[in-house]
DNA sequence: ATCCCGCTCA
DNA sequence: TGAGCCGGAT
């Protein structure tokens, strides 16, 4: 075990990239980067980092901002929600401090197990695992128990990082580099691992078929200071905008929807 | 054309 | 427990 462990970080220590959240241990940079990675790949992220911290260098500056500029910038990194919930755990911190430890996190709005995990390892270094579906499959690969009991003593936050880059650089869902693996030595599934395909199987629905789509409409010319979209069907147009108003999104007023802080109203036809 | 991160809510 | 979310990667 200690074995392994020390294989692990001394593979990250060579071949473990340089990411600019792993330079700092401000606990805001480190959530922003760990919000915009839950969904987009982390090479892609590290432009749109530098800049959101440009922007908003502080929780008690993006507590600040308005729905209209979060979403605007946010554009690109996925789901919505996420950016607005990362606002709103700003919010939460300007008025209450940092929680300093993972089960303090998980309470913020938009911070869940991984995120709470991550954060408290690498801002307060708590001795914490930080799982995510990387390290859930190296450590199921490996098959040496759960992941928190793989953490060496004292090394929490380089661990997490380290078994985040195995599972993201050799050890993955669809491609094992087993012959370039630190772990391989330790590892039961060691050249023999099951990648699963991609599927091709079942019909799928053509992406303006749903609600998402439709969503993103909307979303995209309230932002842009317009009317809701004309040619959508009225009831898909009313699904979407409830969600989007029950998400903190958007906000009715009578017969109108406008952006949650924003200019009154595009009329709700 | 299908898949997917981590989180929230049903 | 599982559906939905956003949009780029494969």
């Amino acid at each position: 075990m200690r074995e392994l462990q020390g294989a692990v970080l001394a593979w990250y220590a060579e071949a473990g990239r340089d990411l600019p959240w792993r330079r700092t241990t401000d606990p805001y940079a480190i959530l922003v980067s760990e919000v915009m990675s839950q969904q987009t790949q982390v090479a892609r992220i590290v432009p749109r980092y530098e800049a959101w911290l440009e922007r908003w260098p502080t929780e008690d500056a993006l507590a600040q901002a308005s729905v209209a500029d979060v979403l605007g910038a946010w554009v690109g990194l996925g789901y919505n929600s996420r950016a607005l919930r990362l606002r709103d755990a700003c919010a939460v911190v300007a008025r209450d401090g940092w929680p300093r430890t993972a089960a303090g996190l998980r309470a913020l709005p938009g911070v869940g197990p991984y995120t709470a995990a991550a954060v408290a390892s690498f801002a307060f270094g708590e001795q914490v695992a930080a799982v995510d579906t990387n390290v859930r499959r190296v450590a199921g690969r490996i098959g040496l128990g759960t992941p928190d009991e793989l953490v060496p003593a004292g090394d929490a936050a380089t661990w997490n990082q380290a078994t985040m880059e195995l599972g993201a650089l050799v050890c993955g869902a669809r491609r094992a580099a087993c012959d370039a693996c630190p772990a391989a030595p330790w590892c039961g599934s060691a050249g023999q691992v099951v990648v699963t395909a991609r599927g091709a199987r079942g019909a799928g629905v053509r992406f303006e078929d749903t609600n998402r789509w439709v969503r993103g409409r909307v979303v995209a010319a309230l932002t842009a200071g317009e009317d809701l979209p004309k040619d959508i069907d009225p009831e898909r147009l009313a699904t979407a905008v409830d969600g989007l108003v029950r998400d903190g999104l958007l906000r009715r007023e009578g017969s109108t929807v406008a952006l949650a802080d924003g200019e009154p109203g595009a009329v709700v036809r």
